[in-house]
DNA sequence: TCAAAAAATGACCATTGGTCACTTTTAAGA
DNA sequence: TCTTAAAAGTGACCAATGGTCATTTTTTGA
């Protein structure tokens, strides 16, 4: 393949990408079809699979992409932290960046249930690399950890409640908001990972 | 219509709804197909339709009567319940028989984002009839509450972590059980509504 | 200018929720 | 027992969708 002919399938990907990004930001993952995204970006849909073996898989790319620079920002931020309290803030700072994007955490939110019924999605789903995964939470925070508690459960305690709350976000209630959640998954690893807690 | 062709019908349906309350509890609410449904009973595809509107509409129906079961119990045991603590092991006794039976809720949860991108049917689920509602959850634990921490967040809260742990229970980790969830939900609750908390 | 390779296309397939004109069954009256 | 109207049941059909692939168009380098 020349080179040019290189630049311009990757722009062409670059596009789809683009379009991709924008379609499932407004409209979700199963409500966006295969069909609009290449439309939108002037092509048609036979394209779409010169590049990528299935929607699924599109939808991987951006996450990966997304979550990658989410996680640079967080991780040199929980670096400098003192305490378990900072270590939760820093987390939570990441946590607040990933909606406050087009509410992108709920269509990842969408994308994991689509994914339940489907094996090898599941399985493939559970690396750290696409979740808020418990293991590395774990790492993030066990340097902190007074009690016995264990890490890993501080971790998944605080994911349950974060992806609870953006199902009650979701559905458009508004009983609690994104504070008071914070604060109180806060309170909650504190609680069970300090000994004043 | 003839009092023998009313049994009839009603029978049909009883078996269409048997299908598919077996067929959704074994295989979730969107893999399942309406033709499955009706062969699975011993129908043809139309028959369905000839009962209810929609697969929505009967899975809502399903739902509704599992509820109301469910809630009957539940509300006869927060009657004699003495304070919040008492109150929140009776809620959590109910949100675990909900799980337990083919691990329902987590059907139920999928519906649940299933029905966040239809604004129709996302309306009509936000009614306290389908969800654990954070009204009905205030006025149960109202009387309780010593703090002036507002009822309603709490049952927000506390409906956050129950279905957060649904993700985490349906993606097959199991870093936290169903106990550990239980704890600290009841922990949260006390904490925010009570005075010692 | 031309041929090979890459890019792009869109008709086609299977699956699905839903529709509806048609067929079969049922039951009540003659 | 026969007739007939209404109800029950059927399955071909439709549109939308994810995915396939033979074919067409474009690009490139000799």
């Amino acid at each position: 393949m020349s080179k040019k002919q290189q630049e311009k399938s990757q722009q062409t990907m670059q596009e789809l990408m683009e379009s991709a990004i924008e379609l499932f930001g407004s409209k979700g993952f199963v409500q966006t079809s295969v069909a609009e995204i290449t439309e939108h970006a002037g092509y048609a849909k036979g394209s779409f699979y010169r590049h990528w073996n299935s929607k699924d898989e599109l939808f991987l790319l951006i996450v990966e992409h997304k979550l990658k620079l989410y996680r640079e920002t967080r991780d040199s931020k929980i670096a400098k932290a003192n305490n378990l309290k900072e270590v939760m803030d820093a987390i939570w700072d990441f946590l607040e960046s990933t909606i406050n994007e087009k509410n992108w955490s709920s269509i990842f939110l969408e994308f994991t249930i689509y994914s339940v019924r489907r094996e090898t999605l599941r399985k493939l789903l559970n690396k750290s690399l696409y979740r808020l995964s418990n293991t590395i939470f774990a790492d993030l925070v066990r340097d902190h950890v007074e009690t016995d508690y264990p890490p890993e459960k501080i971790g998944a305690l605080n994911t349950a409640l974060f992806e609870g709350y953006l199902i009650h976000h979701s559905l458009g209630t508004e009983v609690i908001s994104f504070q008071d959640v914070r604060q109180a998954a806060i309170a909650l690893a504190l609680k069970n990972g300090t000994k004043q807690g």
